[in-house]
DNA sequence: TCAAATGGTTCCATTATTTGAAACTAAGTC
DNA sequence: GACTTAGTTTCAAATAATGGAACCATTTGA
């Protein structure tokens, strides 16, 4: 976390909000111990953003945690987010069609970003799911987005990359070059169980008419349900979706995984 | 917008971050239009957003909009915010067992802040509808809140409303003061079409044993498929959800809304 | 075609804000 | 009652933000 470049005392700022993002509720005396500002510095920081609302103390327990302001702030980068509003029919359709669980997510800062989901089978939740971030080295979304991205983006996101091995057919980072070379010639990533046991998907990138990507679908099973040919066959759905996706945000420039 | 006191070069920050959600995608020019910031400040200010990912430019059409940064952030701040993924199986048997719209609802800077929802009828949206705000001067949630406000908090949240006129029933300054006592003796507060024609709603506060308000919980129908007197009778049920909830709660502090 | 206006970016001396070591206070601990 | 530990405040020094003005690149319109 403190390898952020400043910006000043924003960067710093916000710098003090991925911290208390990461473990939080957390104690000032914790975010002390890790940190690498000055008492009275960080001391003042939280207070700013403790009142401007973006953290919330709870006195009680005298830890902060992320304030209510970013939900609202968050709900109207959703909606601007231009991918995500104008993906939603199609999201639907897709996973009537298949049956299975969708996802939808961006590029941010070298990780996986799901943006939206539908879930076949559970009711779907709200809220827990869009948001929550991913690696992008061992899931479906994050290779398709990666084997499309523009070499110095991919140099950089490739840089954030920690290649944890979660299971026994993680990759490691050489085996994830090779892998993004397929991907980049086949249109289309696998997830052989990389990121969870069990847990297989498909995705593709959606790209704009002029070959920008601008963010990756999937879709998801288990190997209970499903195996890697059977979500295969449903690739020509998902080619299809991406490029409805694709072609309506045209215009949209996706924004750079500093 | 301008209304923020400052809180330094952070408080600045925020102030050009809320500008251009409340009008994005927006250029620099019509910032700089409608906003109190000299043309290099401005400039610099959105620079440094945009660096952060706060915010993301949209180099074709030259437009700021909000950045999915916040998306990640407020993925936190919500399962965070100790109430809402408290609420989760409160709010589904509660939809369960009404059949109607259910709304979980906090303040935020004097607005409603709804923070989670299940739709009876239709399939469920996700973020789309957390995050949203509304305001707290005419809808069921909002009422119920201020009614429980400790003195100084309401006053401050009273100065923030605008009092615009939805319907033909919306309230004004001082009808509002006296429903609030009401809705203080009863409990509970109605929402006879004061934001929306044709939708009524029945809220009740969600008071931790200490008697802190933390939140609301509601229940949303139209004019169509019920009546105030049926919603009246969903009210056991709603009090029993928001006393769960609030017991559970206990120990949490709700922050002020500032 | 060329002037003028508009919209965006950079400069840099001035100014205001942030900084952080240290002093201080309030609560535990032993 | 001395001794940590955790959080808060002070204040001169260091730093970063400021914004008027100059600058560049497009667009407008005459």
């Amino acid at each position: 976390m403190r390898d952020n470049q400043q910006d000043g005392t924003v960067g710093k700022a916000l710098d003090v909000l991925e911290m208390v993002a990461a473990r939080a509720p957390v104690r000032f005396s914790d975010l002390m111990a890790q940190g690498g500002y000055p008492k009275a510095t960080l001391y003042r920081l939280l207070q700013t953003l403790t009142h401007q609302g973006m953290l919330a103390y709870d006195e009680a327990r005298g830890s902060y945690s992320l304030g209510l302001r970013l939900v609202r702030l968050a709900h109207g980068a959703w909606s601007q987010s231009a991918l995500a509003p104008l993906a939603r029919q199609v999201l639907d359709r897709l996973a009537q069609a298949t049956g299975e669980t969708v996802h939808l997510a961006q590029m941010d800062q070298g990780q996986v970003l799901y943006v939206d989901k539908r879930n076949a089978t559970r009711p779907v939740e709200m809220f827990s799911q869009a948001g929550k971030v991913g690696p992008a080295y061992c899931t479906g979304v994050g290779k398709a987005m990666l084997a499309f991205m523009k070499d110095a983006a991919l140099t950089e996101a490739l840089a954030r990359q920690s290649f944890h091995r979660f299971t026994a057919h993680t990759l490691d980072a050489s085996a994830l070059r090779a892998e993004l070379e397929t991907i980049r010639q086949r249109g289309y990533a696998f997830d052989r169980e990389e990121h969870e046991a069990g847990i297989i998907c498909v995705a593709v990138p959606i790209l704009t008419g002029l070959g920008r990507m601008i963010g990756a679908l999937s879709v998801t099973s288990s190997t209970a349900r499903s195996s890697l040919p059977g979500l295969e066959a449903q690739v020509p759905a998902l080619q299809q979706a991406a490029s409805d996706i694709g072609a309506e945000a045209e215009s949209w420039r996706f924004p750079e995984s500093s």
